[in-house]
DNA sequence: CGGATAGTGAATGTGATTTTCAGTTTCAGG
DNA sequence: CCTGAAACTGAAAATCACATTCACTATCCG
């Protein structure tokens, strides 16, 4: 077995690289991180570890493709999650919680936009904001 | 006529404000402006007047739907076009312009996620990047 | 072994907002 | 005309999350 196997099968990767990569699979399921979340997880496993090198490290899983990059609009944070099935994202304004939706933009329509507005597209975004059912009627926006 | 009624008919706007609705109207049309484009404008008619009112005023403008904020992944600036119909946006990794799509998600797709997530909508974004015509052969992306 | 390369953490820089502060203006009443 | 309260202003300072620099240290390959 390869000496850097322990998570995936990538190419051998840092020490540190690999353990945010592990932090990721166990945290990152279902949830949306922000890279201080991480840095937080990282640090209960390797006191020693930096802000910047978990910040590198997910600079080189993204580009890897082992997490997802998740842009928010009208939040200023960049989340990560683990890569999966395409999906569409829901904010909540009231809790500003990040949740997956089962939706993707047909690939017809991308294509149809592609051709029509002559565009290379490299990946489609598809963002709802609301309230969530707790948001809905519990605590309103302050 | 009433005192405030130049540009539109909303209830009365302080000079400052009127005057970057002013410039929305006749600059924003196809285009997406940042604060700091708005904040040049405004100078060229109002030398006095301040980065902080101009945004104030864009602030307010936004609240109340005369102008409209464009948030865009993977970039830290916001932008602001005129209201008009709901439509997607193309971001353009090469020369960074933003460009309209005619595109929305129907309402029957988002009433389904709503439904299926128990959530309130209020708002629906569609986003893609990749390269425009002109940077897809040109510049690429250095 | 020995230089080249990659990886580190602390500290600093960046860029776009966002807030604070100390006046000014505006305005509905007197 | 006066006035005090509320709304506006502009400059400057504070945020805030992301990026980069610097000075080393750890590894790797030949």
């Amino acid at each position: 077995m390869h000496p850097a196997a322990s998570s995936a099968q990538g190419p051998r990767l840092p020490t540190n690289y690999r353990l945010v990569h592990d932090l990721m699979r166990e945290h990152g399921q279902g949830r949306h991180l922000t890279t201080a979340d991480i840095f937080v997880l990282a640090k209960q496993r390797q006191p020693a570890i930096g802000f910047t090198t978990v910040y590198r490290a997910l600079d080189r899983l993204s580009e890897l493709g082992l997490v997802s990059e998740v842009r928010v609009p009208n939040t200023d944070t960049t989340y990560y999650e683990t890569p999966g099935e395409p999906h569409a994202h829901f904010h909540c304004e009231g809790c500003g919680r990040i949740d997956d939706l089962d939706y993707r933009l047909s690939s017809a329509v991308v294509a149809r936009l592609a051709r029509a507005h002559g565009i290379a597209v490299s990946e489609a975004l598809v963002t709802l904001s609301g309230r969530c059912a707790a948001c809905r009627e519990g605590a309103p926006t302050p």
